[in-house]
DNA sequence: TTCCCTCTCCACCCGGGGGCGGAGCCGGCC
DNA sequence: GGCCGGCTCCGCCCCCGGGTGGAGAGGGAA
């Protein structure tokens, strides 16, 4: 799917040369492929990114909500974080940039249909780096830091969760004298000022919930 | 490098008849590979994951630690989530397994040589599974949640590093009058009740340093 | 020009949060 | 038995943080 009527054209004629790949369709923005999709029944779909009415990653988005079995390969110009994450998350499981040849636009087709994935890569890179970048999440289960007592632990995540001191006692059914007390402990011992640090603390340690 | 023999001499010498690559060392272990780098200074290090006395992330995180120059590419027979997490963790750029031809080993090491990656399609897909089940992290390049001026969420930045208004007021190089206008409009904005739950928000949509 | 938004600053009020000292109870360990 | 650490509670003090209302300067858009 491309709106420029030309590139559309040629990447059909394209792609129909290659071996193990039939063109049942082709269309002009999102609001066509979606209306094209339950007729021709594709397997995989290749999607570009800058289309006029509906963008592509909103379209994939729709295309997946409707007919989960269909696979997205985006084809695009554009290879900034941005469209690549949006992309992905619509459920795209290929990217690739327009400069790739013919044999790549098949491989990766290849791959989405058993269950892997071909991105460009330079994508492949990007992907590695948000990977390694990305929290190493701290195990929930035992080994609290600075010798925080459970207790202690569990009202610094509430704290994290923006509850009060007086919230805090409600929920543990214990003192707001006791919640003070707890917080002033865990304070000397993670070495925090208030709670807005503790807050901080807690999604550094992987204590905050959903953090 | 790898532990045993017959594949790393087999490897060694496939890889010797691959145009544009030279292989200037080989080592069997984690240990014998950080001797061995300073030594013969290579571009780009295979590695595998499982050897004894020091495993293939290790190796990798202390590598790059001592050398950021050199980029790593894991070749292993392990394609569980948990090896190719830790290993992109620990530095790696590029991820194949063993049952990669050789062409495809050259591919990946010119790949991350030239800044990009190349990785087995299967944990390809991994990644961009992992990319599209991770919650959305708002992009840090404008885009600001709620409607957020800059300046509020640089406020509400220095907040979640668990700064004072005082010192938020020195860190701008603004009266804490300010600060505390700021505050007051990104809570309403947010509809946060208290800088604990400003934190967490900051947190929960990527505003924070480093969370 | 006019209007609106952002950023800046002021004064006032007050309630929750945080610091400090002290205390009792219970269970585990030596 | 004695001791220690965790959990519970009390009172007191004080200041930072948050709410409200108001105001002026500058810039961009209509």
């Amino acid at each position: 799917m491309d709106d420029q009527t030309v590139v559309r054209e040629g990447l059909v004629l394209l792609l129909e040369l290659l071996p193990g790949l039939e063109v049942v369709g082709a269309a002009a923005d999102g609001e066509e492929a979606l209306r094209l999709v339950p007729e021709v029944r594709p397997e995989v779909v290749l999607m570009d990114l800058r289309m006029p009415r509906m963008d592509g990653a909103e379209t994939t988005r729709r295309l997946k909500a409707a007919h989960p079995e269909v696979e997205v390969v985006v084809l695009t110009t554009y290879a900034d974080d941005e469209s690549i994450f949006a992309a992905l998350r619509a459920g795209a499981r290929g990217y690739l940039t327009k400069d790739a040849g013919a044999d790549e636009i098949a491989r990766a087709v290849a791959a989405v249909r058993g269950g892997a994935s071909q991105l460009d890569p330079a994508v492949q890179r990007r992907l590695v780096e948000a990977v390694a970048a990305a929290e190493p999440r701290a195990p929930r289960a035992g080994g609290l830091p600075d010798g925080l007592t459970r207790r202690e632990a569990e009202v610094l995540a509430l704290i994290a969760r923006g509850r009060s001191n007086a919230e805090i006692a409600a929920d543990l059914v214990i003192s707001e004298a006791t919640v003070k007390t707890h917080i002033n402990n865990l304070f000397a011992k993670a070495a925090l000022r208030d709670r807005a640090q503790a807050v901080s603390y807690a999604y550094r340690h992987g204590l905050a919930p959903g953090g």
